[in-house]
DNA sequence: TCCGATTTGTTCGTATGTATG
DNA sequence: ACATACATACGAACAAATCGG
């Protein structure tokens, strides 16, 4: 009776006092009397709640606020992701569809109408994937940047929030599961193809070369996914 | 240092055990031996996988695999976007855009593949809408399951359930912020508008129709949100 | 309807680890 | 080194819900 409603008021009191993110929160003590609740079913529901990125737990120190962030998101659509492919399923597939059906629709209104810097940026990126490319290091961290700066020009932290938290989800997942064939050139002529079609204002060519580039990933997809690895 | 750990181990004691969902879980005592962790600490950690719905518990009965569902994005989306409501920010607007972001990108490519059957489906959707707005009574669950229907041509489960939890968010949200002046007509009219479009096959039709669409969402939001509502 | 067995829900007390000053 | 405040963890007990006889 009381665990469900105790993280709703404690939401409630979130709400109610204003508080941004990282404010302090009351601690245990002061939350077992203003819920009038034991220690345990406090700590339950704070877990809970952590768990939602609601609020955040400093060991030793207090608690606070959380981010809002939507790692408890990727967390959950990974585990789901991963739990699902080794049941059999195409969840991981699923998954990159998911992204190539946003960045589809986000990339063709995109192009044009990008600023210069951000398109200098995204310039940058594509030299430092080259470079990276060449020397044979991971670019993975780079893949993931030049996607968030992409869409940062659409002016909306919750979608560019939600775009991060797919491609995160999918590149843990991936790197969990299976080996992928590098292929460092191809992905960055691919991206430099993405980059010279939105500077060129060509909605069509834009979408084509985001397309082409998820295609490219999901084939190496494909070939990998023929044999399910086993757990540890 | 265990509590992080309790949750790993559960989670991956689930996809080892290749347990899908509704597959029982040990009981407490069971999983306090096979973690050699207290009653407490095994409980904090099953509460924490409740919130990310991995786990399903049932009073008096057992633990559960979850359903996997997105249903704790959708609570933690509607949160963050209350939160920063109530904060001033333009949260409620922000989750619009992904709406109509996601959804824009996706009917272009809907545009003339729709089965017959799902278009039959979708016509009578909105003549059940037509007929609630001529009694006056609410079409928020005949414009959800429009909204579904229509996307359920994709074949892709995971995309359907992440549009699917915009919408349950943004519903939700904005029944609980904002008294939104209602407009059967108008919304009948362009649901109608967006199953002819996609029928036609005329792919920027179909595009120009959601767009209108959200726009008339997003002016009902825009004079409602003049005020801004205290909690309670 | 009742009863007992099983399982989760809630509470208390106590001890330990951790960060701050 | 010490004290304070806080979170972490454990164990034991009882309450409440569910199921089957």
């Amino acid at each position: 009776m009381a665990a469900r409603d105790l993280q709703e008021r404690i939401k409630k009191l979130i709400i109610d006092r204003r508080l941004p993110s990282g404010a302090p929160l009351p601690t245990e003590p002061e939350l077992m009397e203003f819920l009038g609740a034991s220690r345990n079913s406090v700590r339950e529901a704070l877990k809970a709640l952590q768990a939602m990125g609601i609020v955040e737990i400093r060991h030793g120190f207090g608690t606070y606020v959380g981010p809002m962030s939507l790692a408890p998101m990727i967390e959950g659509l990974a585990f789901r992701t991963v739990a699902g492919h080794y049941r059999g399923e195409d969840s991981l597939l699923q998954l990159l569809e998911l992204r190539e059906a946003v960045e589809t629709g986000l990339v063709s209104r995109l192009a044009g109408r990008l600023p210069e810097a951000d398109l200098d940026e995204l310039a940058a990126l594509v030299a430092r994937m080259e470079e990276q490319a060449a020397q044979g290091a991971g670019l993975a961290e780079t893949d993931r940047a030049f996607h968030a700066t992409l869409y940062r020009g659409l002016d909306n932290v919750l979608l560019s929030e939600v775009l991060e938290a797919f491609w995160d989800a999918f590149h843990r997942v991936r790197c969990d599961l299976v080996e992928v064939p590098q292929d460092p050139q191809v992905t960055c002529r691919q991206h430099r193809e993405i980059l010279d079609a939105v500077r060129s204002g060509d909605s069509a060519r834009a979408e084509r070369a985001i397309r082409s580039h998820f295609g490219h990933v999901r084939a190496r997809l494909d070939v990998s996914t023929e044999r399910s690895p086993s757990p540890q």
